[in-house]
RNA sequence: GGCGUCAUAGCCAAGUGGUAAGGCACGGGUCUGCAACACCCUUAUCACCAGUUCAAAUCUGGUUGACGCCUCCA
């Protein structure tokens, strides 16, 4: 398997720390809201490397943060009138529950910084002590010129960017001995929320919090650590500054990042007014059709949203949809009995397509190739398949559709729902006034079912119905 | 200004040296009372220019265009 490492800016062969294992961490969502389809992307994107890690038989061990204290969300709660806590709280459990809907599999851990304050104020201590930071009145700073290797992630020219902030020292906004040094720990202001620490009551800077946690449920070195592009300078570049720092070792072997989600082509934002809740997509689609939206591209590529985009998605979804559900169809009629020749060979295909799937993930997560390798399962069986066939060679076709689709998180069953006794009374009728040769009594039963949200389709093995 | 990414059919999107996967949409047709599903047929020489090569979408140089990071940001 090979990825695509952003410190080395080329795919390497994946070869875990602790053979068997994966230790992966993706920078999570900070909770001041509900979260928009662009903190989805690395969401599904990273959920899809896990399953698919877990379908080569890894062991996964996947850890996400939510960043729970944050300038935003102290905006936010006074905003409120509430505490800081409790808009935190609120947008965790709305954003758990967007995950849920997206079929995004909880995270092994899913830390809170708040959670975490000692392990950060310890780890500080110690780059003090190493001489990595220093303590200005309260304030604590990264000394980014003690760490020879900064940059080595974004790949800057840190005399570039010394000069193009060179603003800064001007304006005298900082008490810092280096334009480029980052807040570790920083004061308190009026009324926001502090912890007792050795150097003011305060609180962490952004960066420590996923050195930290990452060190704390995972290790100190990791496989992979992962989150959006734009989180690779500052945020990433200074997780390696500490963690390095502190720990003495590489802090993780490879980094992916997902490209940007746009909208109109233009990256989304909220003076732009683009801007698209997972929840507003919710009300609009199955939000399965959202994950299938954003499996449709390479990850590391930009990608365009838009309405037809969206509906473009949900009938590619819906045909893979289809080919399962006819196949669960003639399941039902057909007969056990032997395969034949013809319908070991076309099993053999469909073998050779999933492994067509494998090789597709297998390079960098091509989740586009492997999309395609469904289909292509689909279609075989759409043309090969009907009820006189081996139960048997159709229940392969079906489960190798579900099996892939399962490892891109897509849900390709819906679960049965018990008919209400009423609706499945009227499919009768209809079926008698069919019978009879009244159409127009069996349309009119149709359309009934329609506006309640029943569609019903009728086939040769009989009636089928499914939810609008 | 510095660093970087990208440009394939109406739309989305694979393909990184051997002659263009897949999906959506459109049109034509088959099946079924009709509809839906499904099936069949139809749709591109890969931004432009020059070069390397027996052979390039795929390598090199240039041009044009789009975008991202450098500041909180998935």
């Amino acid at each position: 398997m090979k990825l695509y490492n952003t410190m080395t800016k080329q795919k390497e062969e994946f070869v875990p720390v602790e053979p068997g294992k994966v230790k992966m961490y993706v920078c999570g969502p900070t909770v001041y809201n509900l979260i928009h389809i662009g903190n989805a992307r690395p969401m599904i994107v990273f959920d899809t490397v896990r399953r698919y890690m877990e379908h080569k038989g890894y062991e996964v061990n996947y850890v996400s943060n939510f960043t729970d204290v944050d300038d935003k969300i102290i905006a936010k709660a006074a905003e409120e009138g509430v505490s800081a806590q409790e808009i935190s709280q609120r947008y965790i459990a709305e954003c758990k529950k967007d995950m849920a809907d997206m079929n995004v599999k909880p995270a092994t851990t899913h830390p809170l910084a708040t959670q975490e304050i000692d392990g950060m104020i310890e780890m500080i201590s110690d780059l003090i002590q190493k001489g990595y930071a220093y303590d200005v009145k309260g304030t604590v700073y990264f000394r980014t010129r003690k760490f020879a290797q900064y940059g080595k992630l974004s790949h800057k020219n840190l005399d570039d960017l010394r000069s193009g902030s060179r603003s800064l020292l001007v304006t005298g906004e900082d008490q810092k001995e280096d334009p480029l040094d980052f807040v570790l720990w920083k004061p308190k202001k009026e009324g926001e929320p502090y912890w007792k620490s050795p150097w003011s009551d305060g609180r962490p800077g952004w960066h420590i919090e996923c050195s930290v946690m990452a060190k704390k449920y995972l290790g100190e070195e990791i496989d992979i650590h992962a989150g959006g592009e734009d989180l690779i300078f500052p945020h990433h570049e200074n997780e390696i500054a500490q963690s390095e720092c502190c720990n003495g070792k590489p802090f993780a072997k490879y980094w992916l990042h997902n490209g940007f989600l746009n909208i109109d082509n233009k990256k989304m934002s909220k003076s732009l007014g683009n801007f698209f809740t997972v929840r507003e997509i919710g009300e609009k689609y199955d939000l399965q059709v959202l994950r299938f939206f954003m499996l449709s591209a390479h990850y590391r590529s930009p990608l365009n949203f838009s309405a037809e985009l969206m509906e473009a998605s949900k009938n590619g979804l819906e045909r893979i949809r289809n080919g399962v559900d006819n196949l669960k169809h003639m399941i039902n009629a057909a007969e056990e009995k032997e395969l034949t020749q013809e319908e070991k060979e076309n099993l053999k295909k469909a073998q050779e397509l999933a492994e067509k799937f494998d090789e597709a993930m297998d390079d960098d997560f091509n989740t586009a190739d492997a999309v395609a390798a469904i289909f292509e399962i689909v279609k075989l069986a759409n043309t090969t398949a009907n009820a006189g066939n081996a139960k048997e060679y159709l229940r392969q076709l079906k489960e190798k559709i579900a099996q892939l689709s399962d490892i891109l998180g897509l849900i390709t069953e819906k679960e049965e729902e018990m008919l209400d006794s009423d609706i499945e009374k009227m499919i009768e009728e209809r079926q008698a006034a069919r019978k009879a040769k009244d159409f127009k009594k069996a349309d009119e039963i149709r359309s009934k079912l329609l506006e309640k949200g029943i569609i019903l389709e009728d086939t040769r093995e009989g009636v089928k119905w499914k939810r609008a």
